[in-house]
DNA sequence: GTGTTCGATCGACCGATGTCGATGTGTGTG
DNA sequence: CACACACATCGACATCGGTCGATCGAACAC
């Protein structure tokens, strides 16, 4: 996707951003990304699915879900998908937030190259 | 709603916390609450619909999803309806995506009285 | 009074989404 | 090799959600 600079937002935009919200508003993710947070650890499937009280294909389609959005990494050894929190695109969300009530210039921070890669909900990192 | 002041996240924190997300997950939304944000001003469903290519009962439908999430607010004089952002549900909103990922306790900031009235997303306010 | 304007509400349509059980796929083990 | 395990994917189902056109109700103008 192109990235707009421009200073109005775009239908693109607001559903590029909306995007990144609905990722957040299932209980079911919530659930895993404050699970995962608290723990501080990678967690594999199984572990989450004995803590939450859902079926493991509906946490593996939640992961995969908040994977696509970059909240979350996952890292695969063996038979194992080890996930976990993706601490960066944390960090700029609440931006996110500003962005959407103009309090942000559309040229976001996450468009400046950081040191370890740069990170927003949304792309593929 | 009680509101959970323990340290666990239970599933109905989670639907809560959800529901504010959601309210920000679809595109029209996020254009109607940045219009509003720019424009700094209340404004009424006619002129939301002129700017937005969308149905004016589509509006209307998201705009009263904004409100019951807090949003924003409205005021209602003669046949007009007044939508204006609510400033204070957006300065606790950066602080609900750190409660989720367990950055701050329980305990949130928007539970302390604040003269004019305490207010978060979710709440009748 | 009639007519107009503004916005909320209704009903319908249809695509998106959350959930489950079953199956598939790749990995490790004996 | 066969078998077990962990996870992804599939198919089905029910529900939710966004959109529209049409209608309704209240406030205003004449």
């Amino acid at each position: 996707m192109t990235r707009n600079t421009s200073r109005n937002v775009t239908r693109g935009d607001a559903t590029t951003w909306a995007g990144w919200f609905r990722a957040l508003g299932d209980p079911t993710r919530i659930l895993i990304l404050h699970l995962l947070a608290t723990e501080g650890r990678p967690m594999n499937v199984g572990e989450i699915v004995d803590v939450l009280d859902v079926g493991q294909s509906t946490v593996s389609h939640h992961l995969s879900i908040l994977g696509e959005t970059c909240f979350v990494h996952v890292e695969r050894v063996g038979t194992a998908s080890w996930w976990r929190i993706n601490d960066r695109c944390l960090a700029c969300f609440p931006s996110a937030a500003e962005l959407i009530m103009g309090r942000l210039p559309l040229t976001v921070p996450w468009d400046e190259p950081v040191a370890g890669g740069a990170c927003a909900p949304g792309e593929g990192c």
